[in-house]
DNA sequence: AATGAATGAGCCTTCATTCAT
DNA sequence: TATGAATGAAGGCTCATTCAT
């Protein structure tokens, strides 16, 4: 597959993003894909075979630098523990109720339908990874005397915990900025040491 | 409709509810229905003209009452307050580990796909029940000295998000009771006065 | 599947019949068939689902019956032996030469490209009930002076043999009535006591 | 078309031989043909322009110098006209059973669905050069006592087209090489003179 | 000569839905 | 009420064939 090939297979995977985030996953055709993409059927099988090889690389396509630049971020930046978490908190919050170029259903409907194995599956990397960085910064929040906080691993899968509850929720019943707020802070004032809370 | 009707109707939503247990909901077809049930097509369409129509049947066959049962329970009983939330968790947890006869991911397709009126959405109105009734838990604790929290709502709401937050990963990633217990018992620990946590 | 259906099945049959025996069988597709019974797509597949399922039960729709009438006739007339080879050969003749209404193509190219089990391959049970009929006239022949013959069954063997090579080679390469008397002449002239031959 | 080219047509003719050979005639796809030889669609179509091109091509490639081997080889061998007989039948017999590199059911599928011109059917000259072959090995055989047969030309004529049913039973019933030598040796028992069969 | 991306026709198959009985 | 045959739209997929490079 030359140079071109490759150009094109990006603009299927862009088009295909758009068409995913608009009506999830489950009801995706590939001539859905074919229509977006102004291409004749038998031209999108030269690169896809299927809803799901497409699903899975638009996934591929855009999950891995976003993760590996958090981490950065989160480790590399002269911010401190408490700021940090918050921007991290903001991201998290604009996920949960961003509306527009959003694989969030198209996700949830491809890993319900589709099991897959623990070491493969994305959806647990990324949770993993983002309990790794909170686990990080709420440390790092500690030993700074930011926070208090006992069981730091305990306390950011709890927290990924009620992120996952907050997206599927928004997904299914649907959330406000405040709710999340209301949510985040809740979990924040755990963390705070008691004199400060007063 | 007659006496008859109703009692077929309720054989109907039945076998729709194994079905759409079995296969979760986008996948399940009227023909699906038909074969489970063993009628005609046109019969079924008596009864019901699509699987939406049949998925909102079933689930409003079944979650009422259940509700009720545990508000029942839970307000009554003369059990501690910490045995009761014990109770309650235990049932979150079977059921978010529960393998057969289980709507969950039928439910959660539906409600990503068909965005649903507040009021009339029974994932709000569970969830929204589930928080009253452990908020109510926690604050008996709390009277009766078994529990310390400021903030028994946020409590209960942040309890529910983790709750959620399990379910749906238990759908896409999987988790084990292990990891459920561990979750809860993080959740506890915050409820138990510090001088019972030494 | 009530009486109508059976009559329907009947019908699609009859089309499927002439189709095949116009178009061989690799040829002929599902579209083929619901456009020579000028019926749905979805209506086809009602009663068969592919060709091959159509173009084994056109097969068993008429040759059990021909086969049992054959041996019939064979045994229980009251005309002489070589009377009676004689008409079996003429059978074969027209049956080498038909041009329309004839699934001999359609039958080499299906049992070409499917190996069927022994027992259940109509043409080895056509071949077989074929030699027997005629062992049983030259035995009949025999036995009254009008043949001569040291071994019936291989003669009978040797003649199917000849009359499977004419009827492939009527389809590949094309054979004339003239070829096909020529043949069952020479066959027959083996089979008549020498001093008739001079 | 220069040498180079020349080079190149034989070689995907050799390909397609193979191919041919593995999946007859009617399910071989020009895609079929690029993959085997590991060339581009359009190279391939410089070459030939359809599966019927390159098919005639492979058969015209392999049969004339076959039958021209074997004739020279049946005339001017100085071995008895029973040896070459038995010879020739050999072959044939190794033809009807071979599975390896055996064009048989893609000829026979393509000259079931394609009527050709009898001059230019290889079928038909590779069935009258046999026919002439076997002719020419009786009457020498008659000649010097070793057979005895008063239409040489019948005889031969006749044995052609048990050796084609032979080989179409073989494709479509099967055959075992015990029946094969047994209709071999019915044929060949009428060819030696009475004294000798005694 | 050679490549291989691209096209679009064409077949397969399944379903929701209707309707005469 | 109940049946189930029938329809036709829709999507899946594969190929022969072309054409710009």
């Amino acid at each position: 597959m030359g140079e071109k090939s490759v150009q094109k297979k990006k603009y299927i995977l862009e088009k295909a993003r758009e068409v995913f985030s608009e009506k999830g996953f489950k009801d995706v055709t590939m001539k859905d894909i074919v229509d977006a993409c102004e291409i004749s059927r038998g031209g999108l099988y030269l690169y896809f075979s299927s809803t799901e090889e497409l699903f899975l690389a638009v996934l591929a396509d855009d999950t891995p630098e976003d993760d590996e630049e958090a981490v950065v971020a989160a480790l590399s930046g002269d911010a401190t523990a408490g700021d940090m978490l918050a921007l991290f908190l903001k991201e998290q919050k604009k996920e949960i109720l961003r509306k527009k170029n959003n694989l969030t259903t198209a996700t949830y409907e491809y890993f319900i339908a589709h099991k897959v194995e623990e070491r493969q599956n994305p959806l647990k990397n990324q949770f993993d990874t983002a309990v790794r960085i909170i686990e990080k910064l709420i440390e790092n929040g500690v030993d700074n005397g930011e926070f208090y906080c006992e069981n730091p691993h305990g306390c950011a899968r709890n927290l990924m915990y009620v992120v996952e509850g907050m997206k599927i929720t928004s997904q299914t019943i649907g959330i406000t900025a405040e709710a999340i707020d209301k949510e985040f802070m809740y979990v924040l004032t755990g963390l705070v040491p008691d004199e400060l809370n007063n």
